[in-house]
DNA sequence: TGTAACATCTGTAGTAACTACAGGTTCAAG
DNA sequence: CTTGAACCTGTAGTTACTACAGATGTTACA
């Protein structure tokens, strides 16, 4: 038999991705309801394997699952080209937005941790630092997701 | 009279975190109960200003509620500065891994896309390299919160 | 004093993207 | 034929809020 398939325990080795999730997915409607054996248990197949591929390497790369689904749509219908690259230019954007936040971040926590001693002290500066308020209607770190 | 209270939002307005985030900090025990109007209003003070800035700035900073929890207590009860330090550097690395993580998928990102024609190409490079596995076994990226 | 507009109240449900059960079937090996 | 691993469904929990709905409270102005 040349389509042979295979359980979902074999789809999450496979992919990296956990049974929980895969079933997830299919709820969700980002993998296909598939076939079952006699006994209820989902069988999959190659194609199934690539598009969990490319769902999973999508989010290791910081794609939501909104973004996925809409390149899934680009991809299943073969569609342009060029919204594809539109979205991932605008997820770059985001990551490179994330980058500098997040130095922004580094820069003031070894400043306000440089200065304390990390012993018994009283008065500790972090703690004084962290007192301070924030800029008034400034999102002044934006590390938040 | 001397310690004059003020409204939740005023507080809100003061601080910048929202009038239902100050509720969800009392939910969740991190701000106090404070006393109420004789219309159930609540009426803050001085100092539930500086523990509300002192949540905002940690958050801001990127430690999650927990640590938060843990600052405010070393806070409440003027204990060592070590520990401190140490929930401090602890973030500092977290932020560090995060930041070599997300230079990584930039790259990733920035090659995927260059070979874009961004038309209406039917094979899109985007897509043809979203569709390789992630190595086995490896969590390649780990851009995920 | 009336009333309109605004602020605040409680409680619940929704968000993202899963993860973790509980309590049951099914399948493969020996 | 029996054991144990793998699978099933369905629900609830996670983080850190945000968004209502529907009911009061408060304040400014005429």
């Amino acid at each position: 038999m040349y389509p042979k398939s295979f359980t979902i325990g074999k789809l999450s080795d496979q992919t990296g991705v956990k049974i929980e999730t895969v079933r997830y997915y299919e709820k969700i409607g980002l993998m296909p309801k598939p076939p079952r054996s006699s006994g209820k248990q989902r069988l999959y197949e190659e194609h199934d394997l690539s598009r969990l591929n490319f769902i999973k390497r999508s989010r290791d790369l910081g794609f939501s699952l909104d973004s996925v689904r809409e390149l899934l749509g680009l991809h299943d219908q073969q569609t342009s080209c060029g919204k594809v690259q539109e979205i991932t230019l605008a997820h770059l954007a985001a990551v490179k937005a994330k980058i500098v936040d997040l130095k922004r971040l580094e820069r003031t926590l070894q400043t306000i941790s440089k200065d304390c001693a990390g012993g018994d002290a009283p008065d500790c500066p972090i703690i004084e630092s962290l007192s301070l308020p924030t800029k008034k209607g400034v999102q002044t770190y934006g590390a938040r997701e």
